[in-house]
RNA sequence: GGCGGGUUGCCCGAGCGGCCAAUGGGAGCGGACUGUAAAUCCGUCGCGAAAGCUACGAAGGUUCGAAUCCUUCACCCGCCA
């Protein structure tokens, strides 16, 4: 690969950039600075912005400098979905996230040696800026009518609900962002995801029309499965960085459940694998889809990437005991234990029903449905399909004394660990 | 400020005095088939064992009975000033 803009381009990172010779170029004659922005809009990083992260690893081993800039102002004010208008967040939660963004941000990139990551912080240079400046200096540049062509906000202006004068700001903060850091460290290029075009050309315009300069985006693409619906949710819920938001089981079991027609595309956009290993990958798919080594080989990388080697030991082997072929009971204590430490859970006392189980460990949200699920024949106790919904777990079924096996459909699992007293409802 | 339209379950969207826990679609969930894949087909989808309870923006009211009628409030949209 003679330019990173080669390696991001086969694997599938690049959706838009500006003038793509010159960035090409650019990119050739040596060391050039690119930032990207994550906005504190959840106590963790996501799905979505691993693929941010991923592009400027890329290019920080490529030997260019990247800045991370969280958005501790343009956080505050938030940028306008398409959809609906976003609820503030208070100025103290905002600040703990942008904390949270930060800490998560830095493993992924070199902190240390001859090229360290540059991590910076929007609120920095916007927090002393009187509104009065920066109408004058700032808003001057922009054109409302060029302004509201942008995707995001035509559609919000075309809805039932508006869009409110604070989010129709958002862009001329982000615009600044770039312009700043441009003074500042000469950064020329921006990237970030596809639905943030608008927002980045905001930037890009403004140094044009400022300091008379050519600057440069890129853009990844938006990722979708084969029905179009964008990756990174798993049961409605976001897919976590933060191992406490989604844990590292959660997370693997996510990549490791990806549909066929998608394992290739993650793998290029998500690993480090080399062409040919992605290539040998792509015939074992082929040939044999059943031992799933693509989606094995995503998930090891990816989990590894984001929680390290340890975890993805544990989980790998947790997963391997609970769907491998074997008897459940008939794993060791030691292999039972670890596997169901990675399991969400709960305590269970002998006697409870395994109704009131289902519920106890997280599997289902009523008593109503854990009975549903038993009727529809969708749950198991120690991979033994459960018919009565007032059966009551025994002494027998916690395994090894300790804790029983519940499973919900084909792979949602969770631990019923043996709590103290009987259960028999005397206290 | 005036006039008009709107606010229904996760989302879209019907309902316009009892037959409404609320049609339909989507998402979700489960089963069959498989490979912890996709597609397909089937089922399910407020809480409660049940009686019943809670729900149709909020609060009151009319009525034997309200998501449906009336009043006030909040928010959104449009037109006019």
């Amino acid at each position: 690969m003679s330019n990173v803009l080669d390696e991001l381009q086969w694997r599938g990172l690049v959706a838009q950039t500006t003038d793509e010779s010159a960035l090409r170029r650019a990119l050739d004659d040596g060391p050039i600075t690119a930032y990207c922005g994550f906005d504190p809009t959840a106590p963790s990083l996501h799905f979505g912005n691993l693929v941010q992260l991923v592009v400027l690893r890329h290019l920080q081993r490529a030997g260019h400098r990247v800045i991370a800039l969280v958005g501790g102002s343009t956080g505050l004010i938030g940028d306008p979905r398409p959809t609906a208008e976003r609820v503030l967040k208070t100025k103290e939660q905002t600040a703990e996230w942008v904390a949270n963004i930060r800490r998560q941000v830095e493993p992924f990139l070199a902190t240390d040696g001859d090229n360290p990551a540059v991590f910076v912080d929007n609120l920095d240079w916007t927090q002393g800026l009187s509104a009065l400046d920066f109408l004058r200096d700032v808003g001057k540049h922009f054109r409302v009518n060029q302004m509201v062509k942008k995707d995001a906000i035509a559609a919000r202006l075309n809805s039932d609900e508006g869009i409110s004068y604070t989010e129709f700001s958002y862009q001329l903060l982000q615009g600044l962002d770039y312009l700043e850091l441009f003074r500042q460290y000469g950064c020329t290029l921006q990237t970030g995801g596809n639905d943030q075009w608008g927002n980045l050309t905001a930037g890009s315009d403004l140094i044009h029309r400022v300091e008379g300069e050519s600057v440069h985006l890129l853009t990844t693409p938006l990722l979708t499965d084969s029905s179009g619906e964008k990756f990174g949710k798993s049961a409605g819920n976001a897919i976590w960085l933060s191992p406490e938001m989604t844990s590292p089981y959660a997370f693997y079991q996510y990549w490791i459940n990806v549909e066929d027609a998608s394992v290739m595309t993650l793998l290029k956009v998500f690993t480090d694998r080399s062409q040919e290993e992605i290539a040998a990958l792509e015939t074992s798919l082929a040939d044999k889809p059943f031992l799933r080594e693509a989606q094995k080989a995503l998930a090891a990388d990816v989990t590894t990437l984001v929680h390290g080697a340890e975890a993805t030991a544990a989980v790998q082997a947790a997963s391997e005991a609970l769907f491998g072929k074997g008897d459940v009971a008939g794993l060791d204590e030691r292999t039972l234990l670890d596997a169901t430490a990675e399991l969400p859970g709960g305590e269970v006392t002998v006697g409870t029903s395994v109704t009131d189980a289902l519920v106890a460990v997280g599997l289902v949200e009523s008593r109503n449905a854990a009975r549903r699920a038993i009727g529809e024949g969708g749950a198991s106790l120690n991979n033994v399909k459960l018919t009565d919904p007032e059966q009551g777990l025994v002494d027998g079924d916690f395994l090894h004394g300790k804790v029983a096996l519940l499973r919900r459909g084909r792979k949602s699992l969770a631990a019923a660990r043996r709590g103290g007293g009987t259960g028999d409802g005397m206290p």
